[in-house]
DNA sequence: TTCCTATTGTGATTTAATTCACAGTGAAAT
DNA sequence: ATTTCACTGTGAATTAAATCACAATAGGAA
């Protein structure tokens, strides 16, 4: 009956949001291949779930599955840009223009995605004012302006520990919402706010972990 | 009783692996504020989850509290340490030296944290042979010898997604079991091995999906 | 010493996530 | 036209995760 968009009641599990990221991805490639249609084994497959997990989160957003074709490969994808939201282009910010700040700068994924990485801030007097990447670096008073002016919904943080609260409270004071932080810090965000933590030693730790322990011992390992 | 390990026949949640990194930073933070005890309540709200789920988590590996001065800061992010294998120093390999990867190479967290960054790989003919922030580049060549030679436990990947999956197979064959993937590409690691992805794009979308959501449709957001 | 209080660790319970398994179905084959 | 087959979507069942709630107890107060 192909209807889009949530049930009415249900509430939506961010596991289910997260894999559809990886569901993605895995459109993406097959669509680069020239494959018009999928079956849910087949996707599940190549994104380490199961046929019927993913059916199950798909099925929470309605019903978009030809019973013998499969899915339809351009269309899941464009569906998947309508829930997470990305169908119209969001405007990023950066915090911290320094080794990693300039590498995200320089990074084209980005728009493939359906952002747009309009402004970038930092602290330092010599780099406010320079262009990297092709971006206008601007200095940190320059925040709440440039992010009314801009539209800026997400806040990427790469800045060092200090400050950082700071710059929090202030972009959230200015409207923003969403922050993604590569910090290693302890932050809040005030109510109606999200945070997103991308913790690469946390990751090396777990593939630590893992590494030591015996297959059985370890429960659900998504690989 | 302060025993110190996993009980014998439980399986081990990555949940709770997961967590126990945040608990960590939280550690690390109370520990330069020279705080030496703190109770569930506190780290628990600190790292954002409920003090029961905090106890539970540590409770899985033994038994460390402090029936009324809570937990000793110092010897609960050792014993965390322990617990994921960094109490000692792992090796680790990079391969692709573009700015992502010279970001990662300039990076201090990782030795804090108990992980080396011990080699670099590069395709490129013009990089191989080159120092970038104290490390050797080799070239793709030389992935297997030099992967045994400096005993590389976990491989960071960070090139183009063309080659990733050889990339992957030869150092697997060569004994890396762990893999940490920036490269936005399906892959797969044969049995016994790991992979763990940084999906920017991926976090950015959940993002764009919790900013578009009314509050009470979502369960389960971490802040 | 004895009592009081606040905290840990954990059985019991609840809630969430995943998997099972199959009815209903649409396309292709005959 | 009819049959066959394999697929989706989803109730039901199962498994995992989180929370509740409290017994046991260490430390401080009196
Ligand atoms: N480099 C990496 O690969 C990597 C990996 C994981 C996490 N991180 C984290 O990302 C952050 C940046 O890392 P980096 O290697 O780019 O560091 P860096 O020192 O190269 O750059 C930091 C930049 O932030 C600016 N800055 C500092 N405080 C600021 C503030 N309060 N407001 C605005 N700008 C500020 C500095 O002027 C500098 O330009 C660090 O917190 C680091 O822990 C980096
Ligand atoms: N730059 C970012 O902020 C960012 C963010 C997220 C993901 N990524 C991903 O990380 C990867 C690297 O990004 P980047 O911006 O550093 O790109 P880049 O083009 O600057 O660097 C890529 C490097 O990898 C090398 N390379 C290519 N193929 C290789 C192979 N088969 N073996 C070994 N080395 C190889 C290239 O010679 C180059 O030096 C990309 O796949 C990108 O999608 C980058």
């Amino acid at each position: 009956m192909a209807s889009i968009g949530t049930k009415r009641d249900a509430k939506i599990s961010l596991n289910t949001v997260e894999r559809l990221s990886l569901y993605r991805r895995a459109l993406e490639e097959l669509s680069h291949e020239k494959i018009q249609y999928v079956h849910s084994h087949r996707l599940a497959a190549l994104t380490g779930v199961t046929p019927a997990q993913l059916r199950r989160d798909l099925a929470t957003f309605g019903s978009f599955g030809n019973i013998s074709r499969g899915y339809d490969v351009r269309q899941m994808s464009a569906t998947i840009s309508r829930i997470v939201g990305t169908d119209e282009v969001q405007n990023l910010a950066l915090v911290g223009v320094g080794h990693l700040g300039r590498a995200l700068l320089s990074y084209k994924g980005f728009e493939e995605r359906g952002f747009h990485v309009a402004a970038a801030f930092d602290a330092d007097p010599d780099k406010a004012g320079r262009v990297f990447a092709g971006r206008r670096c601007y200095s940190m008073d320059d925040l709440e302006e440039v992010i009314s002016t801009l539209n800026v919904r997400i806040l990427v943080l790469a800045s060092h520990p200090q400050g950082l609260q700071d710059a929090i409270d202030r972009a959230a004071a200015a409207g923003v919402r969403c922050f993604l932080n590569f910090v290693p810090k302890i932050t809040s965000v005030p109510d109606g706010c999200f945070i997103e933590q991308i913790d690469i030693s946390a990751k090396l730790e777990k593939l630590s972990f893992l590494s030591r322990q015996k297959v059985d011992q370890v429960s659900a390992v998504r690989r």
